[in-house]
DNA sequence: GTCTCCTAGATTATCAACAATCTTGTGGAC
DNA sequence: GTCCACAAGATTGTTGATAATCTAGGAGAC
């Protein structure tokens, strides 16, 4: 469902949001703090029940009811559902409504191609940008990696992996890539978890996040972008994989079964 | 300034907006075809105006005065003034309205990066997945830039330019790609024809997309897409070299002149 | 003369009502 | 029994009015 009420904007949230404070410039409203709107808090609260999975794939958003339950006016929910309408996180039909829109598994291989050519950007970036600070941080957040991987801490290695991404992000100082792969990770939940439960992959996956900071420690650019795009590369291919082997599995009721 | 009355959606204007027909799939909004609401036409005007430089960076954007041009309601075009700041076309700040977002030319460059690496996947995916009648419509673009180029019509060049990238990712088959990519452009309106006019800038830009096309051609994915970074590459430094070079020779009202 | 406070105008933000459109269910014809 | 027409309900689209906020200019104090 949604939890009504208003949200805490000082806390994102436990979860992985996208590179929280970024590289800076937020986003295109609000650019001076400023006392968020009923309309951001409301675009935000949205944004955040997609990407929470309170709201399903292809379920239909129905004005009236989110204004209630965000005790805000049809208007504002309005105005917010067009906002997500343009960053692809819904679909709005003209007299029909909004759908949460439903990524396929192969729009799911796009973006991560897509992700892989723009974090590759990022990489080389950070391989010429970085400060010596932030490249301590990112060996840190890698050093962390590897104990919860040692202590088979599945989840807490995922949220090690977006946070080491998340600081490579913000070192490689490009705003523009910065915001679209925070996009493109928004459409991309219900593939989250599901590469790092490969058996095996999550030790690859280590190896080859390794390779990333050491290149970018080593200030070779071609090389931490190279680590990058093998990298993403793998995790597209597993992500392939596990998509055939799921639809293999005699299991119809995979996504919405749009093939 | 911008002309009243309602567009003609007919005919996408003689200017080259982006890949028009595209590789498939519309905006967001409108999935079937339909008559194109108000707040489409008003969103897509805006659009266009701004493209067009009638809408002037930081010019500010009053909503009553665009409701009474393209005479719709103050709420259409404050809709459409909202999801033209989520494409980063407007900056809204609350209580104060919309300026038309101007972009430095730092931001500039960043978002010729991001281009280069994205266009570089999708010149990737043409020479794995475009048809031979693509590749022979992809010759003939060339073709014509090069005649063009005899004939010193650099104007003729430059759109044959912007179609030789179009028929390039439409011929990629990549929704995700494309769809950033044409944001993207729609940012860059300022500094749209500056590169093409650097002398001998126009002979080599030739031989570099010939470079692509052979690629594509060959089907060679590698060779294709490191054609297409260095191209745009040198699209990228041959900017920044003019952006200098116009700080240099003194002339401090740069910015808001289209040059 | 310069600064601060305050008022008037302009502009945006929000809301509630109305109109247009779609969806669903019922009844009748064949 | 199945199909089509139609009506009722639900939902979205649009508009205009009202409230909140900002901006510019002037009066007054020092």
């Amino acid at each position: 469902m949604l939890r009504a009420g208003k949200i805490d904007r000082g806390t994102p949230a436990a979860g992985d949001e996208q590179p929280p404070p970024a590289a800076g410039q937020q986003a295109t409203t609000t650019p001076r703090r400023r006392a968020a709107s009923s309309a951001d808090e409301a675009y935000e609260e949205l944004r955040q029940a997609i990407h929470r999975g309170d709201l399903m794939p292809n379920e239909r958003l129905i004005e009236v009811e989110l204004a209630s339950r965000l005790q805000v006016s049809r208007g504002v929910v309005r105005t917010a559902l067009v906002r997500l309408g343009q960053d692809g996180l819904v679909v709005l039909t003209p007299n029909r409504g909004a759908h949460v829109r439903l990524v396929s598994e192969e729009e799911a291989v796009e973006i991560l191609q897509v992700r892989a050519v723009l974090e590759a950007l990022t990489a080389r970036q950070a391989a010429s940008n970085a400060t010596a600070r932030e490249v301590t941080e990112i060996r840190a957040v890698l050093d962390r990696m590897a104990q919860r991987l040692d202590s088979d801490d599945l989840l807490g290695y995922s949220e090690g992996n977006a946070n080491l991404h998340a600081a490579i992000i913000a070192a490689a100082r490009h705003d523009t890539a910065a915001k679209l792969i925070a996009g493109l990770r928004g459409q991309l939940v219900r593939f989250q978890y599901r590469t790092i439960l490969v058996p095996g992959r999550a030790a690859q996956s280590l190896d080859e996040h390794a390779a990333i900071v050491e290149a970018i420690a080593a200030r070779d650019p071609d090389a931490a972008e190279v680590a990058m795009r093998r990298h993403l590369g793998h995790v597209e291919s597993t992500l392939a994989d596990t998509a055939t082997a799921i639809r293999h599995r005699a299991d119809p009721s995979d996504g919405t079964h749009p093939a």
